[in-house]
DNA sequence: AAACCATTCAACCGCAAAACA
DNA sequence: TTGTTTTGCGGTTGAATGGTT
């Protein structure tokens, strides 16, 4: 007997999720919080297991989210922690605000990795995520690893000073992993929720235009059919009349300054070690040549970690 | 215009770890 | 301590799309 499905597969959903879908998984969201997922599918009447819901969530719907159009400063953060991190995914989006595992995967897998072939004139005889399995030196696994309990300090640092500051602060940093924060996706509570619902609302609005489009009706029937699908649609068109046909780091940013500038200060204070890292890595990638180990990484983290105790 | 091929990326699957009872 | 449930992660797939012949 083979592993049992992770749900019923009677009655469950699969593939693309419709904007109908999404409304209903964002507003369960803002109402119960992040959390619980087993429990989504039958209180929102999604046909859907827990784990596509999460996941729709996570690299879709969730608030902050930046898609597409990898800056070259974003190139050269993932080549060079994929260089040091491996395929390690989620690890490495904790580095890049704004960006989910997903998302840098892809990415790696469509874009980088055919570009650093090329680079390195097709000579590939190494595994498949560029590392060569049989001769991964020992220092680089305890880099590795002191990379891992650098994450984790960090975390439980971060974490302390949650604790200190304003509860209401707790939706928005567990929402964006500033700097290798590790996903904090337990429970979040509903309270503030009108600031990661706006960015939420954001993420879909684009599919809403299509749909609209599509099916004016539809639209003007939820808006007008019972109380809760009014409410909802209300509330996302409300967000339709800004202008975020692309949503940049920087429109998200400024969409939420306009809603709570005291979060953005907040972030800001906490992005101090997150330079430190980004220009450890971009000073790396211009100095070392391809390939090389960045030998002062520790020593940087090291002031990184400083920086940290600070807090 | 149609067929074919390549690319992209959202979503699924299976496993492992964490959380819980 | 142990067994079960839930969550998170990385690898993979396949539909959609765009480009080429």
């Amino acid at each position: 007997m083979g592993r049992p499905p992770c749900c019923d597969t009677v009655g469950v959903k699969k593939g693309p999720w419709t904007p109908e879908e999404d409304i209903i998984l964002v507003s369960y969201i803002q109402e119960q919080g992040a959390g619980n997922w087993r429990a989504v599918p039958s209180n929102t009447g999604l046909l859907r297991c827990s784990k596509s819901c999460r996941l729709r969530w996570t690299n879709y719907l969730r608030p902050g989210i930046k898609r597409g159009n990898f800056t070259e400063h974003e190139e050269k953060m993932i080549i060079h922690l994929q260089e040091l991190l491996g395929n390690r995914w989620a690890a490495i989006a904790s580095y890049l605000p704004h960006r989910t595992d997903n998302d840098i995967k892809n990415y790696w897998n469509t874009h980088l990795k055919k570009k650093l072939n090329k680079m390195k004139g097709g000579d590939m005889s190494t595994t498949h995520d560029g590392h060569n399995s049989s001769t991964i030196s020992k220092g680089q696994w305890e880099k590795r690893l002191q990379t891992d309990i650098h994450m984790a300090k960090q975390a439980l640092c971060e974490a302390l000073c949650i604790d200190k500051s304003d509860p209401k602060m707790l939706p928005h940093s567990a929402t964006y992993p500033v700097i290798s924060t590790p996903p904090t996706t337990k429970t979040v509570p509903a309270a503030n929720s009108s600031t990661t619902y706006a960015s939420s609302a954001e993420n879909i609005a684009r599919l809403l235009e299509n749909w609209t489009k599509k099916s004016s009706n539809l639209a003007h029937n939820l808006l007008s059919s019972s109380p809760s699908e009014g409410t909802i649609c209300t509330r996302m068109l409300s967000f339709n009349s800004s202008n975020y046909s692309d949503v940049s780091h920087e429109s998200v940013i400024s969409a939420e300054e306009q809603l709570d500038p005291q979060t953005h200060d907040d972030q800001q204070e906490t992005q101090i070690p997150f330079s430190m890292l980004e220009k450890w890595l971009f000073d790396d990638a211009i100095a070392a040549p391809q390939g090389q180990e960045p030998d002062h990484f520790m020593e940087d983290l090291a002031l990184a970690e400083t920086t940290v105790d600070l807090f």
